[in-house]
Parts: C-alpha cells; structure tokens; sequence
DNA sequence: ATGCAGTCTGTAGCCACTACAGAAGCAAGA
DNA sequence: TCTTGCTTCTGTAGTGGCTACAGACTGCAT
C-alpha cells in the first residue's frame, strides 16, 4: 500500500522508473558532481528528495536535448548560484542549437553521397562493385 | 629531392600526410586488425606499400560516410575474401543510409524544441527564464 | 525466520580515438 | 664521424557518457 512521499524520501529505483535514468547512470550522475550526495538510510542506502528528483528529471530532459554534460553542469551552477540572467540562457541554447544544425547539415550531406552510391549498384551477383569503388577512389 | 616511391615504402608520416589520417589513429587501425602489420626497417620503424595505402584511405573515406569501424571490417573482408557480391555491399550501405536517416530525423526534433524554447526567450537580464522553466518541467 | 527484490561499492568495458612519456631511429649537414 | 633535430617507437592512460558486471549487504513482506 503505503505510496511513497518525499516524506520518506526515494529510493534509487524509484528515482529511475520516474525519471527515465538508469540507476546506474543516477549513481555516475553523484560520481561527477551532478547530482548532490543524498540522504542516506541506516543501512545506508540513498534516500533523495523531491527537489532532487526534480534536478534529475532536469538533467534527463536535457541530456534529450542533446545538451553535453558540461554544458548541463553550466546551467545548473546558474541555477544553483541563481546569478543567471535569461541572456546567459540563451546564449547556452543558441550556442547548442547552431551546433545540431551542424550536425544536421554534415549527415545531409552523407546522406547525399550515399545515396547517390546507392543508386549507382546493380544489387547483381557479381563481385564487381560501384560503391567499393567509390570507397577506394583517392580523395 | 628523392621523392618517396613505393619501392621505398612509406613511413607513417608519409602515410598520414596522403590519408589525413592522424599517426596514432593509423597504429590503432593495426591493433585492432582493419590495417595489416607491416615491413618494418632495420631499426623497426614501420614501412608501408601502395596497397597499405589505397585500404587506408578506403577507411579513412567510409569513416566520413559514417560507417562504424565494425562495418568496415566486413566491408574488407569481402574485399579480402573476394567473395562478396554487389548485393551484399548494396546491403550494407543501404541499412547505414536509414541509420543516418535517423539521425537525421531525430536532431531535427531537437532542433524544432530548441528553437521553441529560445523563442520565448526574452534575453533579458532578469533571472527569470522560459527555457530554464521549460527544462525543469516533468516529462 | 525466510525469501527475494533492491541496493551497495568498486572496477572494467564500450567506441573511436587522442595524448602523453621516454626511448630509439633516421637523414642531412659540418 | 659526429651532431642536430625531426620522426617514429612502445606502452599506457584519458576522453564522454554511460553500461555491466561481481559479490556483498539492506529492506520489506509473508
């Protein structure tokens, strides 16, 4: 029965199934000074809190957002100091945003060259072979 | 003067220099079996022939197309083997085109959330920011 | 009391490199 | 021949962001 409040505190596991983040990941998360040293019970297991979860869960959704680890711990030092200011936000979010769009624009660009290989093979039998070709050309 | 042929073979900086593949990155390749050992001088410094360096930038040219190491250690066997038909290769390609084509797919969800999140941003030096509050929001 | 799921620490592995340290090789000029 | 200075050598450890153990312990329900 009994539902677990904040009152009590999570466990690991319950930290994981509600954000979506390996516990193995959440114990990383602690190792790299990400996530704070919780409470622990008297057998001396982690017992964290509701602010926690919502730091983990801020974490996750971030990491979704393709935000490295770093860039991560830069925001949460601003929200920890609460000495941001909405420019520096944004800043972080356009400086990543322009870097997805980087991304994206180099595997178009892959993506182009193989299917122009692609287009070009016989699928035949033969071991005689337009894309290895490709592949071996100089250059 | 004398210009290298390969009746000298080429050192590894030579090697490097033709691919633009860095010295230790072509070491590696041998340690894990993509490139062969090669002849070694006298005093044990590595000399490599024409072949060595055609199968070098064979790698060097599928690892800018995004191929992983693994898919190019099958794409050399069927070259070493000779027993690959085009059809196998055409496989290949074709299933690491979807695979791009993913990823594609997925930066440009990321890239559509980014863009609606700085959007709503002010820029302001206040210390109150829509993206930050979008981060902190469960799910 | 017992059983079993959950959790603990610590370490090693993943991918594809990259970066050293410290020693040795090599080629050209004096 | 010797020196100078670049290149190469081996071996090991680090990168990012986890993931996967092993082997021991905790916690909770029956």
């Amino acid at each position: 029965m009994s539902d677990i409040t904040n009152a009590r505190g999570y466990p690991i596991g319950e930290m994981s199934k509600r954000t979506g983040v390996n516990i193995e990941t959440i114990r990383y998360y602690e190792r790299i000074n990400i996530m704070p040293k919780p409470d622990r019970t008297a057998g001396g297991n982690r017992q964290y809190n509701h602010d926690q979860l919502k730091r983990l869960s801020f974490i996750k959704t971030s990491r979704e957002l393709g935000f490295s680890i770093d860039e991560i711990r830069a925001l949460l030092e601003m929200v920890d100091r609460q000495d941001f200011t909405c420019g520096e936000v944004y800043g972080l979010t356009v400086g990543h945003l322009a870097s997805v769009r980087e991304k994206i624009k180099g595997l178009r660009k892959l993506e182009k060259a193989l299917v122009g290989m692609a287009a070009e093979c016989s699928q035949g039998d033969v071991p005689d072979c337009p894309i290895l070709e490709t592949l071996f050309e100089p250059r």
